[in-house]
DNA sequence: GTTTGTGAAACGCTTCACAGCG
DNA sequence: CGCTGTGAAGCGTTTCACAAAC
């Protein structure tokens, strides 16, 4: 079921639907798709079934026709997706037909990181600006990205075309980075600070907190231990299942 | 209700109850409450409500009283919740009454940035080892942290009493890594490599990739922009209500 | 035969709303 | 009166299973 809303006016040479509610679970593992579409496309793949494209994501083939059928694609029964189609159509929907600026918050170790990250450019992004606080830093360039000062925010942001803030300053300071962001304009932000900020409803944070990230495999591992040890004492279940997304061992 | 489950043996000076199935998102949250009442500690608050410690943490108070009542925990009711008795349970529910060892796979410009990370002493982590297949790396240390090779990460394992482990190399050697992680005994794994990896059924792998991030971040601001274009053609809704799990601004 | 697309069932998580306790 | 703890309702997501399409 194809469902092509919204305006009829001047289509552009792909038809591109417009995608009202795409549930939440279903953007998060778009780009997981795109991820292992591209693997597959530099493998010489020029199709792939919702079998195989799961086994290359690490989820279930079901959820990747779910997902997939929203986007309102075209599959072919008996034969699968066409590759390149799909990569054009995820790409389309995630809104990365055009490349997006990034703007990245704090020239420390995590910055630098960041600035020097191989990754971003074949993904979709470009890392147009550092910013610091520290004067001795600013005007220099790092991986050919010139360091500019906070106080000079809003006039970056505004003359890189930044869409996306990235915050990678201690935790003390992100707030007040995050409302300089805000009031630069700036409505997607991506924050490795270790704390919970406060922004309008009209803009995005996405938080990655690495020590969260350890504690929760902390949990696993010290349950794992725990059930280890007291296992004798009632009916012998040989060993809980793991909640590891990864895929099983081949 | 308290449940305290297991063996009726020698119990530890604070009592501790057995947590045979936590759902799995109360888990994930129990590290951004923790870290939220050592905000609240430091603030010098005794005594914290569902309510102070929902808005801490960016959540609703509901599902911070259905997380906490998993734990068998003891709230007062009309006064709220121990800061401190609290700070202890949760850590002793994720295991980190214990300090665990941590070693970083890739001693690149992520590598780096991990080792130094001031964050990790104080929420229970230790770095205790670097490992590169770079040979002109090995021996030197970073932030007193030893570079060793590779080819001796069983030993180092071994030494370090290592229980997590962190893949900060590029996608094409991540998958190899994590092998040899496996093959050392090591149980758990976060991956920043840009790729999905198989292992055991009893190995817990978490993934955080960059570019996904912002990807998704790129959706919703396309998603924005798309409708503030199109907000004419039908009917009047002023603005799609944002996903953010941040706070509201205050 | 193979593989998609999808209703319907199953599941887990969130939110509500209030009884019960301090 | 305030706040916790929790059944029950509501909601979104996952999984199943199969008819339709190639």
């Amino acid at each position: 079921m194809s469902q092509f809303a919204g305006r009829d006016a001047v289509a552009p040479a792909v038809m591109v639907p417009d995608f009202p509610d795409l549930p939440e679970a279903t953007v998060s593992r778009l780009p997981e798709y795109l991820r292992a579409l591209h693997q597959l496309a530099q493998l010489g793949h020029d199709t792939v079934s919702s079998e195989a494209l799961a086994t290359a994501a690490g989820v279930k083939s079901a959820k990747v026709r779910k997902d997939l059928s929203q986007l309102g694609s075209y599959g072919t029964r008996g034969v699968g997706y066409d590759v390149d189609r799909l990569v054009q159509q995820i790409e389309q929907v995630l809104g990365l037909s055009q490349r997006r600026n990034v703007a990245v918050i704090g020239a420390g170790n995590l910055g630098h990181a960041l600035a020097g990250y191989a990754g971003f450019p074949s993904r979709g992004f470009r890392i147009s600006a550092l910013v610091d606080v520290e004067p001795a830093r600013v005007g220099e360039r790092l991986y050919g990205i010139p360091i500019t000062h906070l106080d000079d925010l809003a006039a970056t942001v505004a003359a890189e075309k930044i869409a996306i803030g990235v915050i990678a300053t201690p935790a003390g300071a992100a707030q007040q980075v995050a409302d300089r962001l805000v009031g630069a304009g700036v409505k997607c932000i991506l924050n490795f600070a270790p704390c919970v900020l406060s922004v309008p409803t009209d803009v995005d944070v996405r938080s990655v907190d690495l020590a969260i990230e350890l504690q929760i495999l902390s949990f696993h591992e010290h349950r794992r231990t725990r059930s280890a040890l007291d296992g004798v004492t009632d009916g012998a279940v040989p060993h809980p299942v793991s909640h590891t997304p990864a895929r099983k061992v081949v």
